[in-house]
DNA sequence: CTGAAAGCGCTAACAT
DNA sequence: ATGTTAGCGCTTTCAG
């Protein structure tokens, strides 16, 4: 680490300086700076050109406080390195796109507590929603969520109580829809793989799902195995290894997600089980990273850049047509056989 | 999509509110808030209670102005879909953590236009610091940051003028290890697969650090395949498809980064290639996803998060100590040869 | 179309 | 340890 450069640190511009620089009032000069229309060509310009070459930044901070309106939606996600919730952002970017709305992302990395302190601090800036993962929080972040005044959109997963508005998917629907196909393909003996992660609600609401599914058909889970931490695909083979050495009988592995799911397929590949005659293997997500892989992982898409999109318009819409009042969309997710599941 | 539930949009609580609420001035309020030492066990109990109970939220937008103080640093990064932006900015998190300071994230998507309103709109925050990957900046984005007169740190890349203070790698210089390891290991006709994308200047410099290591052995590529778009992981299998049927004389394949990488090792190890005796294969950053494959594919790494750590670290420590002045920090990252480079 | 006055909700600086 | 005053930089409102 070596010095090299001073950085100055002088007193940043205001729009008096402007107003001064080009013999406006402060007030027209706001005008011009906020595009609005009742200016005179000719003011105009001269602002702009002043405003230019100074290089002056509005300060936000203030025209927030004054106007009361601030443009930023507030979006809390447990994870970014979970390559579902860059997706989910995305999505939102896109949808927030040309609406005047920016969002401003907060990580929370599964932690009840940290989701509440995010949130207070989002709060604090008195965005102009709430996009949030989930539907569990807790208690006093529901208050804040509650009293804020400003439309709440939880995504992801429409099992549970919502704040006010609501996109998602059912995760248990995905589990028994998954447990369907299992067992229509003919599937008896299903192991379950997934995180040790108690605040990966939609996880374990999956796996509920699951379980659902096939008990409504007289069966269980035969074994299940649990991880956390480190590279998911290496985890996902080491518990494949693992859980079918223990239970070598299982004809079905079900994956929390397609990361380890993609790790215990190309375990079993090299293995040489036959796949899906003799064992048969499905994630989720519906990540496109699947479409690489020697063979398609079955999967379930979670819709993340829809949810996105769709959160965020509800968002913008909000702000135009003052519509007041929680939206409930839930989203249908496509079950992808690939090539791991078998065809009757 | 359906109404379910209307949420009513009272006025925010203010801290007059909490004063009269308490019966104590909106001064001692205020410090019992900022969790100033200056006040009595008994006043401040009375007040927290007060607050607690109404469920008040600061403003941070009037404090703000009021202290000319904004504890947000603006990050800005091409793009979340990368898997490597995402572990940066965990990097930040972790280095900020504690510090008082709050990221606050934008994307660009790989365009420079993108970076300069993003860049606009953030200052116009005025946040305590910036972090941006990259050093390749319109004029006028160059021009706001050296006039915030706030501490900026460009991340990722050393190749290059600095604003301020940097923390990364020499991509150019990576590239060339590469090439010096590849050629040390006996290959001669080298393929180069990669992006499509001009704004992506450390691919860029990667692959010109490459060229530059060849040509002083007096070599070149032998060939070269980019893409844009999709899967990287079926990208990565279908330019190598590609490329080597075009060129079946290749012995080396270097990718411009792992995901790509890993889908060209997929495939040559189903074609059955001997790998690495007859073809060499590298990618590039190092990501932990490698581990899971069925070989551990050559590779450099970025140094993802220790970047953020540092960027972090530079940031609070110009508020902490009033340190004025840019930092260099040049990581060396380590070549991790992997299953897929012969050793000799 | 342009300007002047008032004030957004909080905190710095100064009382007490 | 607590209260009072002034003002952060902008926009709203109202006058011209």
């Amino acid at each position: 680490m070596t010095q090299h450069r001073p950085t100055d640190l002088r007193r940043p511009l205001t729009l008096r300086d402007v107003s001064e620089a080009c013999g406006v009032s402060e007030m027209t000069v706001s005008r011009v700076l906020r595009n609005r229309a009742d200016v005179s060509p000719a003011t105009r310009e001269k602002v702009l050109a002043a405003a230019r070459s100074l290089g002056y930044v509005p300060n936000k901070i203030a025209g927030a406080l004054a106007s009361q309106q601030v443009n930023l939606v507030a979006v809390i996600v447990p994870s970014l390195s979970n390559l579902v919730f860059p997706e989910v952002l995305s999505g939102i970017s896109a949808g927030l796109e040309d609406t005047g709305l920016q969002p401003v992302f907060g990580v929370t990395n599964y932690s009840p507590e940290r989701e509440e302190a995010v949130l207070y601090e989002m709060l604090s800036w008195r965005p102009s929603g709430v996009i949030m993962a989930g539907l569990e929080h807790t208690p006093a972040a529901r208050a804040m969520l509650e009293s804020a005044g400003i439309p709440v959109v939880e995504i992801m997963d429409t099992d549970g109580e919502a704040i006010d508005s609501v996109v998602g998917i059912s995760h248990r629907a995905a589990g028994r829809q998954m447990a369907e196909a299992i067992l229509a393909a003919g599937y008896r003996r299903i192991g379950f793989l997934g995180t040790k992660m108690p605040d990966d609600h939609r996880a374990r609401k999956r796996m509920e799902g699951l379980l659902e599914g096939l008990e409504a058909h007289g069966l269980g889970l035969a074994e299940t195995e649990f991880y956390q931490g480190g590279s998911a695909l290496l985890k996902g083979r080491e518990m494949t290894k693992a859980i079918l050495e223990r239970r070598p009988d299982l004809d079905f592995l079900y994956f929390s997600n397609d990361m380890i799911g993609a790790g215990g397929l190309l375990y079993c590949i090299e293995q040489g089980f036959d796949i899906p005659a003799g064992l048969g293997l499905a994630g989720f997500n519906g990540l496109d990273f699947l479409d690489g892989l020697p063979m398609r992982l079955a999967t379930i898409d979670a819709c993340r850049r829809e949810i996105g999109e769709k959160a965020a318009a509800i968002i913008a819409g909000r702000g135009a047509d003052g519509l007041v009042g929680g939206v409930f969309v839930e989203l249908t997710p496509r079950l992808e056989p690939g090539d791991t599941i078998r065809r009757r």
